[in-house]
DNA sequence: GTCTATACGCCGATAGAC
DNA sequence: GTCTATCGGCGTATAGAC
């Protein structure tokens, strides 16, 4: 899997096929009900054998793709970080990735989203101990020192902005709200970033 | 398991300890991590055999947890609604309820904010056909028509509110909010109530 | 590097004695 | 109703030919 900027590009080649193969077949029935030969029909190979030619076993496909994810995300958020100077307009363009995201690679995700990564990768950092989540909280941090974002603790204030993001997100993801994630973003926004606005 | 009006009782016998101790194991390890052993071993009882007295298949252990806990939850929201006219307040002691749950018996919360159940119970309704949530929709909906929530959909006032509150309280029970769920209450409720009182 | 074939363990489930 | 004992199957992983 190819890291780009603002993007999760796949390249071609086995391996990158059984990384696309599983995180399909992962999300849509779980890690558990997946079976590396389901995996192998999936990709189109006639033995389970090739695969551990490029995955020494079933979980470090996941841990992979899990790694993978939050590489793609962190150095994303990098990049805004870059681009933007206001705590605001960061956190803007992070919420504007995040809606692209669920409608252009909906499987990615549903895995960040919607998995319990820890019952498959029990080694797995908290998702608040990752890069890119720490990174989020900071852009907080900086917003309330800003005078942007209200006197909360930026834990508190992560919890609630992202409380109302994903799961919008989520939903949209499970069905529950029927339209394309993009068509509730600005009304999304609005109601997250109140959460944290300094008024 | 016994259901009372604001809580989740469990009664003696057998057949409530092994949903006790299964309970416990599936949101520690994950449903596929457990096995009837470890259940067994956790219960007391020498065989696995003797779960097979009370439990069909391993699934019926999962099944019958969560529909008690869905009922619960279902006749805590009927009792609620009987006691309080306003949506305000109705909601206002849902989220009371869950906070409450959340530090007294913390395994019933993860059970619903964390475990991916339809991996296990392929099954079970979509959380948002249940019941419960059936009932709060329609609580919200109840606001928008007295004027008490802002115009917008059920759905998406119900996406954003529960966002905060779910968030707060999947966050508390995963230790990255340090302290307990009820610490935060008073705040997350007037976050949540924002997201949606019409003003 | 991909294939065939298979080993091996674990776990869910069952049969039947007590 | 709880126990002993065991079966059958699945799924991961490996050994070795092509």
């Amino acid at each position: 899997m190819d890291q780009e900027i603002e993007n999760i590009q796949i390249k071609s080649g086995v391996q990158d096929e059984i990384l696309l193969a599983a995180l399909k077949l992962f999300v849509e029935k779980g890690y558990f009900n997946t079976s590396l030969i389901d995996i192998k029909e999936a990709v189109g190979i006639k033995t389970t054998g090739t695969i551990y030619q490029h995955f020494k076993t079933k979980q470090m496909i996941a841990a992979q793709l899990h790694a993978n994810i939050l590489d793609s995300l962190s150095i994303s958020i990098d990049d805004i970080r870059r681009k933007n100077e206001k705590p605001s307009e960061q956190l803007r363009a992070i919420v504007d990735l995040l809606f692209k995201l669920t409608d252009d690679a909906p499987d990615v995700m549903r895995f960040l989203l919607i998995l319990n990564v820890k019952e498959f990768l029990p080694e797995a950092k908290p998702l608040h101990e990752t890069a890119a989540i720490i990174k989020i909280i900071r852009i907080i941090e900086a917003g309330i020192k800003a005078g942007e974002i209200r006197n909360t603790t930026p834990q508190l204030g992560y919890t609630h902005f992202f409380g109302v993001i994903d799961n919008t997100l989520r939903l949209a993801l499970t069905g529950f709200l029927d339209r394309k994630a993009e068509s509730y973003q600005s009304q999304t926004w609005l109601t997250a970033w109140n959460t944290i606005v300094k008024k």
